[in-house]
DNA sequence: ACTAAATAGTTTGATATCGAACCATAGGAG
DNA sequence: CTCCTATGGTTCGATATCAAACTATTTAGT
């Protein structure tokens, strides 16, 4: 048996420590989340919710999905539970008889803002364990990863 | 009614922004692998075999359920697909006839192997993306969060 | 010693998500 | 113009997970 060569060190056990504390962690704060929002409202629903009044809205499902990491499948069920209550309306697209277009309701900005509300102790109570100077530190560096994960499939 | 303290910014968006990409990388990681893992592997199942390599085996099924942040209803099936394809063996725990204790066999510490095999292609080409350096950078702060997550419920 | 509360494991019903198949439309290549 | 491929959206079946209810056992309080 050859000896086990003298490496720097296996990056591998890193890497699989990083992915776990991450599953981990979106797992704790996707139930924590869910637990104070407004029932039926869900993690997705909210963020897509949230997605349109910051960035406006006219988005088509497919673009929504690619930015959400979801499948088109996974992206229809969510715009229709969304619709089915009234936060959202959609429409065709004018220049493309494939597409759609997503569009806020009144009702929906509101369901976004008492959602918003109700996630904000939640926040409020986590810069005393977690400050937001770390926050604003590894934001970059999950971005990084993310962005090489999204393009590097 | 106390005067609103001047706060610098407004924490809220960051954090949301954090979670946001963590929730996002923990998605596509775990796709990622799913999608290289031997046929009817999970992440669930290969992150208990592992788990068991490399903390030793013979831990209850509460005690892994708390380890890996799951209820104990999903450790009940992730462990009743192992023990059905014989990766491991669950005994009733001598000392407390509530509890069992869980261990691997020699087809589970083989299953791991060869999962890890599998997965390795897919982790040697990530330090491209993000160095190692990176990774052992963050880590110790997402613990700190995960940590902060786990014990303030 | 007895009862009440806590804990271990399972089961059940609901749901969010995925992957694959499907149809409709768009955009090029010839 | 005609096909061929790519794209947008939906649907369907499978699955992993959760929350809640349930049984059995242990632990603690009085």
């Amino acid at each position: 048996m050859p000896p086990k060569p003298i490496k720097t060190a296996e990056p591998g056990p890193l890497y699989f420590q990083l992915f776990n504390e991450i599953g981990i962690i979106a797992q704790l704060s996707a139930s924590r989340f869910e637990r104070v929002l407004p029932h039926g409202m869900t993690i997705a629903q909210f963020s897509l919710l949230n997605h349109c009044v910051r960035l406006g809205d006219g988005w088509t499902p497919a673009r929504l999905a690619a930015a959400f990491q979801v499948t088109r499948g996974t992206m229809t069920s969510t715009l229709q539970k969304l619709e089915a209550k009234g936060f959202i309306r959609i429409d065709p697209d004018p220049d493309d008889a494939r597409s759609k277009r997503v569009f806020l309701t009144p009702a929906g900005k509101q369901a976004r803002e008492v959602s918003l509300k109700a996630l904000a102790p939640e926040l409020a109570q986590l810069p005393e364990g977690f400050p937001p100077a770390l926050a604003a530190e590894i934001l970059p560096m999950l971005e990084r990863l993310r962005i090489w994960l999204d393009t590097h499939r």
